[in-house]
DNA sequence: TGTACATCAGTGAACGCGCGTTCACTGATGTAC
DNA sequence: TGTACATCAGTGAACGCGCGTTCACTGATGTAC
């Protein structure tokens, strides 16, 4: 990592590299393959192998790091939510990581889980628990879960849904008030409420 | 249609075939190819290009089609939602439809639209303004573009969230319920909102 | 009603592409004596 | 301190794969006279 910058054969740190420049690739939109990984490295294409097992591990390694840094998105500098507001905020920083980071995005959340891989679970388990302790503070019911649910599918939708371009907007301030308007529109409904009963 | 069936050159429908298809191969959960379709429906690699320009122009068809059956599905045999149960139904059968139809959803949704073609615009909008009206029925607020998004980006992330496996259920059943509480639990929160401004 | 011919709807070989992965290899590094 | 040698971290050629797409073609259909 200090010294090896020159060495031609040997690299120094050839995983954190591969991990740096997939990220990078990733934040570019563009979808990686190892090959291409390891050109841009200015690597051979079977170099990765000595530090990857499979492609899936090299994308496994890259979605831990985003579970990290979305987690510390959310947390790092402000306080759980306490009020509906805040909640909203909570949105808005999800759907903003989504917009920045689509590729990375996509890789985490957008195919079936590889529920193989240990630290790839925990690092997708810390996340979800922190949504939910999240929700938890914002309400006053017994049961959160359902609640729990509903506030990370609502954040997800509208992530994807930008992504995928099916809501356009012209800049993240248009997509951040958008995100602000449905969590405060939808959780301040007086609706007509014919029933109300729960499950 | 009729009576082409036996002739081995000429196929008789071999447009609406290769639709059919395509169609099953998605329900099956196969991402398809054109190759692939073509295989399946006993005809050489290169037959479906009487039919269709490129390989986009069948996943717009097929779009086009995906739309209207979620269409129908929402509309057919009942009437619009009045209630925050009704709408919870809504996004049952919304849900209902992607984990039916897996691959056709993720075609319909998980990648950036295809603005060209028309016919595939057209049936995203109908779909979207359903979806609009279905929400504005059940509120009585003045602006309801706001909750129209919230909506239909949580039974959309709820959507999402189960094809990929991020929320997990043993039944079709577990995950109506799931969807049911979901919507009724967000849409009759009372918090302890410090902040009511609206946008 | 029968035939000539244009049109239509398929075939099949071939192209170039990037991919993941294997294999035998070689150059660089570091350690034991 | 210097050397022998094991280990480590790369290389580069090659594999088989399925893909989208092109091209020149041929067999079937239907229409005009």
């Amino acid at each position: 990592m200090s010294t090896s910058e020159k060495s031609g054969y040997h690299h120094g740190d050839l995983r954190a590299a591969l991990l740096t420049t997939a990220m990078q690739m990733l934040e570019n939109g563009e979808t990686f393959s190892l090959r291409a990984v390891a050109r841009n490295a200015g690597v051979s294409p079977t170099a990765p192998y000595r530090h990857f097992p499979d492609r899936d591990a090299l994308e496994a390694a890259l979605a831990v790091q985003g579970f990290g840094d979305l987690k510390h998105d959310l947390t790092d500098g402000r306080d759980l939510p306490t009020s509906i507001a805040d909640l909203a905020e909570f949105g808005v920083t999800y759907v903003d990581f989504a917009m920045r980071r689509p590729a990375l995005f996509r890789l985490m959340f957008g195919n079936p889980c590889d529920n193989t891989d240990d630290e790839r679970v925990n690092a997708a388990d810390e996340l979800h628990e922190l949504l939910a302790q999240a929700l938890a503070n914002v309400t006053s019911e017994s049961d959160t879960t359902a609640l729990a649910n509903a506030g990370w599918s609502l954040a997800h939708g509208l992530a994807f849904l930008h992504l995928d371009g099916k809501l356009s907007a012209d800049s993240p301030e248009e997509i951040a008030k958008r995100v602000r308007s449905a969590f405060l529109a939808i959780m301040t409904t007086q609706g007509k409420p014919k029933s109300r009963r729960r499950t």
